[in-house]
DNA sequence: CCTTCGATGTATCGTCTCGATACATCGACA
DNA sequence: TGTCGATGTATCGAGACGATACATCGAAGG
């Protein structure tokens, strides 16, 4: 998921590590944000894996004399997607599998950068989440029906929330398909990059 | 937050290991259960702790000639909590400190064993929890009015689904609080263990 | 009768993620 | 001059997760 993130970001532009923390937490909703951690770590398997090449500034380079003791000297680093890391991102845009809607995480990702996506690629992808939170909320439903007696008031309320919570998203995924459908035949299908544009302009 | 959801299941009932995984994820919302993973390192560092003790079958008992090569040879082991627990859980359940809402996932352990803690406390919880929410939604907003041209059709959808599960979570939090603020006198202030009980009974 | 299947049940492994932290530079403001 | 916060790179230990192995038992079904 993270490794999709990262993918979609330098597609647009290379970046700092700090900027793609930053833009990740915004494609990410504000809450949820990605730590170091994750990010640093994720960055190296990416350039390992040949689908980013890093540009750092010379380290040892104008130094005279040295008089700091020189530990740490970090610079900053710059992150750009190579040719394979593309052609990587447009694998995983293409994929409408289930681990496309499965996790909520993995799928908010998706829909931020599904202007790269065809559009029967996306209502797939927008219907197997649906099918995915229905299964959800089915789940707690009767989990609810079965123990409402035995539950206190705010273990009740707990429960009512959340399941609200999922009725929304279905109702929102819903809106979102039909938007999809209506759209289908107008909609511009995004970024063929070495297709042929359409005879339409 | 496992640490206080087992606790808060063993004071009810002794458990095995996967019976509490069961009511875990019931309590978790259905969604978002925990893992053996999780649960049963948990459960070693709590007996390590001296937090629970566990019961578990005599291994080499009635075994007259050992015809199995008795690998494995695994028992049902039932989880109690101790004196010292239901300590712990206590200081757990009367803190209120920011650790108790900040994170979402502990905020929903507390409230699922909220009959536990006092309403004051109770109140104090809510309380910290919406100021939390509001302060993740002013940020939500000002980020999306900051960027709204910028964004497509789906990245714009995302944000506004995300701001607005927020706001109906504050106002769910304003419910229980005005709930909590109107039952304060007459609720049944639950389970004073030690404590001299009321006049009234 | 026997066998396969799913529920119950305990437990570990490798991989990843997170929060905290360290270190460093720079501009702003007092 | 100092020091504060934003920018910036990076690692560490704790722990969570998914997958998996192993084991028992009752019921369904050939």
């Amino acid at each position: 998921m993270l490794e999709f993130a990262i993918l979609g970001l330098l597609h647009q532009s290379p970046m700092h590590g700090y900027e793609l923390r930053k833009q990740l937490a915004q494609i990410l909703g504000g809450l949820r944000s990605i730590s170091y951690g994750s990010l640093y770590p994720a960055l190296k398997r990416m350039h390992a894996a040949g689908l980013i090449s890093t540009e750092e500034p010379d380290p040892h380079a104008l130094l005279p004399a040295d008089a700091p003791p020189l530990t740490g000297r970090r610079g900053k680093v710059v992150y750009t997607i190579t040719a394979e890391g593309k052609e990587r991102f447009h694998e995983l845009v293409c994929d409408s599998g289930p681990e496309a809607y499965d996790d909520g995480g993995l799928f908010g990702v998706r829909l931020a950068f599904f202007r790269h996506t065809a559009s029967d690629v996306r209502l797939r992808i927008l219907e197997g989440r649906r099918r995915t939170v229905e299964r959800q909320r089915e789940g707690l439903r009767s989990s609810l029906a079965r123990t409402r007696e035995r539950l206190d008031h705010y273990t009740l309320e707990l429960q009512r929330h959340g399941l609200e919570s999922v009725d929304r998203e279905v109702r929102w995924l819903s809106e979102l398909i039909d938007t999809e459908r209506r759209g289908a035949a107008g909609g511009a299908p995004p970024e063929t990059p070495g297709g042929s544009p359409p005879s339409t302009k």
